[in-house]
DNA sequence: GTTAGCATGTAAGGAGTTACATGATTTT
DNA sequence: AAAATCATGTAACTCCTTACATGCTAAC
């Protein structure tokens, strides 16, 4: 009854709340913003960036923005299009950062929900590396029961490969290690608390590798 | 006109027709060995693996084996259907190891091209080498880039992920270029053969990491 | 005043997943 | 003979990309 459209996958819609929670913007800005933030991990293009946008907008979470803090736009017609997060795309953020679900653990999903650690209850940040981390090793179980299978019948380039995919899970583990000892620490000290919702900008400065 | 159907991926058609060219397999098995290969870089379900399959069949790249070996079919149908290459199949084959596009430089096809190293000509696997490598030079300096724009603004979760997806970065092109170096090196000595199709079965042990 | 880059958008389609459906073979 | 796992297959759907189309704005 209610669809509106589609979806637009979890991750974009995560990505565009967060990134708008931290300050206005338009479209072609945040883009650069998720390619830097989101890295090496993923990139979006402007095909899937937009109309998301406007679907987002047809939910009410976003708003353009009236304002012109600058007397840039002549007369009449902005060229540039800002968004803005609305109340109910706050609350939207929030449902979305306390999920901590299979999405937060794949490889796109864990970058985004890791991007706004900040913003995400102590709780769910640690069951969201846990899940992370249980998932690399599973992938890495799969691969070293496969490699002890066939070591002897492949050449020295699969080897290789399987050897640097390997070495590259692992590293990735023992980072999560850290972090997941790190978010421990922090947690022993001051009691549980049911909701901290820490704000907490910047303050943290890395513990985990310096 | 003989359009058959749609193209499948360049990726999934050179690992299946490479896994092939070693010996005759049946899907499932096909799908295990896919796991492993790509291992950390990628897995496809059966919903993509199956049509494939029909597909080859159907542009005669592979068929279904004949025998059987061992007497395990009882009567009829057989419940395993094992595939071979055909002669077009390795001519395919050989055409996809001979390309070295973008396709080849991004996460899944890179993996896929690398793991038929094997089988393919010295120039091409140099060139996909370094084509590997620029892409993520370029991603590296889109990155720093952003990173030094915005340094102050982001949060330590952020930051942190910013940093360790450099460092994985990083680490690649280390790799790769432990690798390149290793080509040229065997590369002198041996003058340029035009198509020299070593088959090589395991004589090289990793000079790279030891 | 024209090139280069900023900015927004859309249509068509590629690529693969999930969930389901079904049967054969092996193990308990 | 029930349960587990091997094995094959399909339909619907999700999600994103490519390629195109368009206009504004700044620099040269």
């Amino acid at each position: 009854m209610g669809k509106v459209t589609s979806k637009r996958s979890g991750v974009l819609e995560l990505a565009v709340l967060g990134l708008l929670d931290g300050s206005p913007m338009h479209g072609y800005e945040l883009r650069k913003r998720l390619s830097s933030v989101l890295g090496a991990f993923h990139a979006f293009s402007y095909g899937s960036l937009y109309p998301c946008l406007k679907e987002l907008l047809g939910r009410g979470l976003i708003a353009e923005e009236e304002a012109d803090p600058s007397p840039r736009a002549r007369a009449g017609r902005r060229s540039r299009i800002v968004y803005r997060l609305t109340a109910e795309g706050k609350d939207r953020l929030h449902e979305l950062l306390s999920e901590a679900g299979p999405t937060s653990w794949d490889d796109d999903g864990f970058g985004v929900h890791f991007a706004f650690f900040g913003q995400t209850r102590a709780d769910v940040r640690l069951r969201i590396l846990e899940g992370r981390r249980s998932r690399l090793e599973e992938r890495m179980e799969a691969v070293r029961a496969a490699f002890a299978r066939t070591r002897e019948r492949v050449d020295s380039y699969t080897l290789e490969l399987q050897r640097h995919g390997l070495e590259s899970v692992e590293r990735e583990v023992r980072w999560l290690n850290e972090l997941i000892a790190s978010e421990r620490q922090r947690d022993t000290g001051a009691a549980s608390q049911p909701r901290p919702d820490e704000t907490d900008p910047g303050q943290r400065q890395s513990t985990y590798k310096a």
